[in-house]
DNA sequence: CAGTTTTTGTCGTTTATACGACAGATAGTG
DNA sequence: CACTATCTGTCGTATAAACGACAAAAACTG
């Protein structure tokens, strides 16, 4: 497929960065962090740093979609319809992923919220869209405006699970997705 | 204490080349690696291997000092009288040294006795030289005598244990202690 | 608030590494 | 044995990374 010939010297480098920065990550606040404390710790000089990234949002950016988040990603796009299970199964991986990482970067979880909402809703709108598109019979500006408002609301749902909710997700859920359901069940035109 | 600045990008390196060979030579035969297999889990060029070492057999050599027998070294040389137990803990240190690598390297161990051996009777004749001569008073000449055969005896020791021995490398050392503490155990001339 | 220290980006120069190519040496094959 | 392929060691050139220095920005301190 996309096999450009990478130097190797900077696949090697940007792990060592890439790495270095989710050790920190682990025990330091993200606005704590500087860029010195990470190319120490990636043994690399400072100015290496500005080869690879402008910055460490950049950076953290990079780690998101390239580490962390690559498992989520996926298996929200691995369906493909647009179903009860399939529904239920978005809602798990969000609600696993958001506390998993949150319990493995205390200090710096939320600093990560804003720019993994964006990830996570891109990603939602692009296969709920796709979904959409290809099972129903529906005009492409109402698929659309379906697709977006499933994933704000399916979104929505993962943060007020994880902030005010008590019970098991999948307990939530079960509230959930009658609404959720009703989102997109429209009624074929003649 | 000999805190030369070594550029990162050195260690490094010389780290990855070292780590693959062990790797390599956990499996296969020493005489079948070749430098591009080296190369390739290393994940640099081959031409940077010649960078830093002249062939294969100067990367073990390294590789020896500086990974697998820098603990049996360290013990060997960390005694400080000629007795009883320093020659017990020598030969234990030995013997266990050279049955792990042996076990770890079945294919390559081999390969490596020659160069093992020269690196362990340097030792042992540098502990047991300085020993006699900071403990007894004996002649320089006696003593550099004294600590070449007795370097000779104990370590054709290890290797007899290891090729015809049943027994522990305990009981083994019952027998050749006495004859060992006799080499060295010279009258004190007046 | 002024004064100090730390951090950030950037730059120029030096060094290490990547890459492809090469001839000679070794090994494998029919 | 000849033939082919693989491996070795070396070279020149391009790129990345190291290093020290710098001014500006930000953070800290009294």
């Amino acid at each position: 497929m996309t096999e450009v010939k990478v130097d190797p010297r900077i696949i090697r480098t940007r792990k060592l960065i890439m790495d270095a920065f989710m050790q920190l990550v682990m025990k330091k606040e993200f606005k704590d962090i500087t860029i010195k404390d990470i190319t120490t710790g990636a043994t690399i000089n400072r100015a290496t740093f500005y080869y690879h990234f402008t910055d460490k949002y950049d950076l953290l950016d990079a780690v998101l979609t390239e580490n962390l988040m690559t498992n989520v990603l996926s298996e929200i796009m691995e369906h493909d319809e647009l179903n009860k299970e399939t529904l239920t199964q978005i809602f798990l991986s969000v609600t696993k992923f958001q506390t998993d990482l949150s319990n493995q970067c205390r200090r710096s979880f939320e600093a990560f919220t804003s720019t993994i909402e964006k990830k996570l809703k891109d990603a939602l709108l692009g296969i709920f869209s796709n979904l959409l598109r290809d099972s129903y019979e529906i005009e492409e500006e109402l698929c659309h405006i379906s697709a977006v408002m499933l994933t704000w609301a399916i979104y929505g749902a993962t943060i007020d699970w994880q902030q005010n909710s008590q019970q098991s997700p999948e307990a939530y859920m079960e509230l959930a997705l009658p609404i959720l359901m009703k989102m997109y069940d429209h009624p074929i035109h003649f």
